[in-house]
RNA sequence: GCCCCCAUCGUCUAGUGGCCUAGGACACCACCCUUUCAAGGUGGCGGCACGGGUUCGAAUCCCGUUGGGGGUGCCA
């Protein structure tokens, strides 16, 4: 039995994981860590994600993904509302025999009516003194009282609310099922939280639920709100038009370490970070850090090219050999995996995500004696020069005679080549990279060439050759 | 409509009355390095929304304006 504080994260499954959810959980998961507290993990129980047990399951693996393991959290789902419906009930029924809550037999449109006349634009508490029992089509709703109600925040600070404005609101719908509400306030209680971390956009409804922990003779929970992450127009990020999902992230070769740390500087920065001139900082120090104080008040951008930032910087702090069968899982399964690894540490500083390995060593798997599809733009310029064909002619002859394959000896011979035409390396290499990778960028070319081989290479320069004397000869492209 | 929140470079932020000639990160630009592209290094561009107060002194405190966002349901 743990004492220290409790902690909740409450996401309801959607089909997919947003990142500011994430971001939420992650924040929640760092303080109950930091506290030596508990972290609740309360997946919403809807009708629809019943039927759809893989949307529960989705939230789960994007926890573990990045961090928060089940089995460290407290896990109470799925079908989380069925097992405490009846302290729903029973918390409803016990605000009605105090005086909290009555009923109301109006319908929305007799409510509509009476607004209208009297010049309101909510519910009047037109049956607060009626003395209504339950009944078919009878609503509870909850006595708001007189006054002030004070949200103290810790991130906001104190917030008050005059009770004035805040509508008698329905606790129990006419079919006799409690609104989420009720459940969500009825269901902290059961589980003992004692702080609620979540989105900013709940803060106008935190009165409502402290009013009723209130009522319901329990303290509030120690509130924060935390601001919401906003796409470029600085709305909320929204599952309809905006990349929100944690998932694709992760999918399209993000590392969970990048995605949490990026997460975390959205709205806080790590102590230290301005000295360091980084904000990449490692999950232990950020969980011995966080401090819900130093939360910024406003919406944060969610900025994809600076997570790609992250992410690439991540990738280059790999060990070699975790890049190799990391990055291997992007690879078609019949490219070989020795090959790759001889190319590996040379593309590894080149990748913002894991998903680009392949598009970018590609042209060492082609089969043998496949023709090179060459990139327009880069053979017009690398054949541009009227020394590039003679020259490819002279490094083909000179490869014919290198005795020791490897890259060092490689470049040496292009060098001693290109001597007489008088041009950099950085030049005189261009044509010799497009006729064996078909483009003019790509990973350290000697390097590749040993990889791929004396046979395949000399076999492509000699076809490149062969196709730019036609070329040249008259036949047209 | 009513209520609530927010406001520092393009973006994320540091800043809690003098240390601010407003710092860092990402992006962008230039140069260096260089085997293309990256990476790395150096430098640069660029901001306290506006108007009033308070104070010897304001990015920092107060008020107002403007702008943005969110909430407001017998949805969750």
């Amino acid at each position: 039995m743990t004492t220290g504080p409790r902690f909740r994260f409450a996401p309801s499954p959607t089909g997919s994981f947003h990142v500011g959810g994430a971001r939420t959980a992650l924040q929640n998961w760092a303080l109950a860590r930091r506290l030596g507290g508990t972290f609740v993990l309360r997946i919403e129980d809807t009708d629809e994600a019943r039927n759809r047990p893989e949307w529960t399951q989705g939230i789960i693996d994007a926890l573990a993904w990045i961090g928060i393991s089940a089995d460290d959290a407290h896990f109470e789902g799925p079908h989380f509302q069925s097992e405490y419906a009846d302290a729903h009930l029973a918390a409803a029924r016990r605000l009605f025999d105090d005086g909290h809550a009555y009923y109301c037999d109006l319908n929305g449109d007799q409510i509509q009516a009476r607004a209208q006349e009297l010049g309101l634009t909510g519910y009047d508490g037109y049956s607060r003194d009626r003395g209504l029992g339950p009944g078919p089509g009878h609503v509870l709703r909850f006595r708001v009282p007189d006054g002030t109600t004070v949200v103290d925040d810790l991130v906001r600070g104190e917030v008050s609310f005059d009770n004035r404005t805040i509508e008698d609101f329905v606790l129990v719908r006419g079919n006799g099922t409690p609104v989420f509400l009720l459940a969500n306030v009825v269901d902290d209680i059961e589980m003992a939280i004692t702080d609620v971390v979540r989105a900013e956009e709940h803060l106008p409804n935190t009165p409502k639920q402290q009013m009723l922990w209130n009522a319901l003779g329990h303290a509030a929970p120690r509130w924060a709100h935390v601001p919401v992450l906003v796409n470029e127009q600085r709305k909320k990020l929204s599952k309809r038009r905006d990349k929100v999902a944690l998932e694709q992230y992760r999918d399209e070769g993000y590392l969970a370490d990048a995605m949490v740390n990026y997460l975390m500087t959205l709205g806080w920065t790590p102590p230290g970070a301005e000295a360091a001139g980084s904000e990449i900082v490692s999950w232990a120090e950020i969980e011995s850090a966080f401090r819900l104080d130093d939360v910024t008040h406003s919406p944060a951008f969610f900025d994809v090219k600076k997570l790609a930032a992250f992410n690439g910087d991540y990738i280059r702090q790999m060990p070699l050999d975790e890049f190799v069968e990391r990055a291997g899982e992007e690879l078609p399964a019949e490219w070989d995996r020795e090959r790759f690894a001889a190319i590996a540490p040379y593309i590894q500083e080149r990748l913002t995500t894991l998903r680009e390995v392949p598009e970018k060593i590609d042209f060492l798997f082609w089969p043998d004696d496949a023709d090179v599809t060459y990139d327009d733009d880069s053979w017009a310029k690398a054949f541009g020069p009227d020394w590039a064909v003679p020259l490819l002619g002279d490094v083909i002859g000179a490869y014919g005679a290198l005795g020791d394959w490897s890259a060092e000896a490689l470049k040496m011979a292009l060098e001693q080549v290109m001597a007489p035409y008088e041009v950099k390396l950085g030049k005189a290499q261009a044509p010799v990279r497009v006729a064996v990778t078909g483009r003019s960028v790509g990973p350290p070319l000697f390097e590749s060439m040993e990889v791929l081989g004396r046979t395949e290479t000399q076999r492509r320069l000699s076809s490149a050759l062969a196709a730019v004397t036609q070329s040249a000869s008259g036949d047209g492209r």
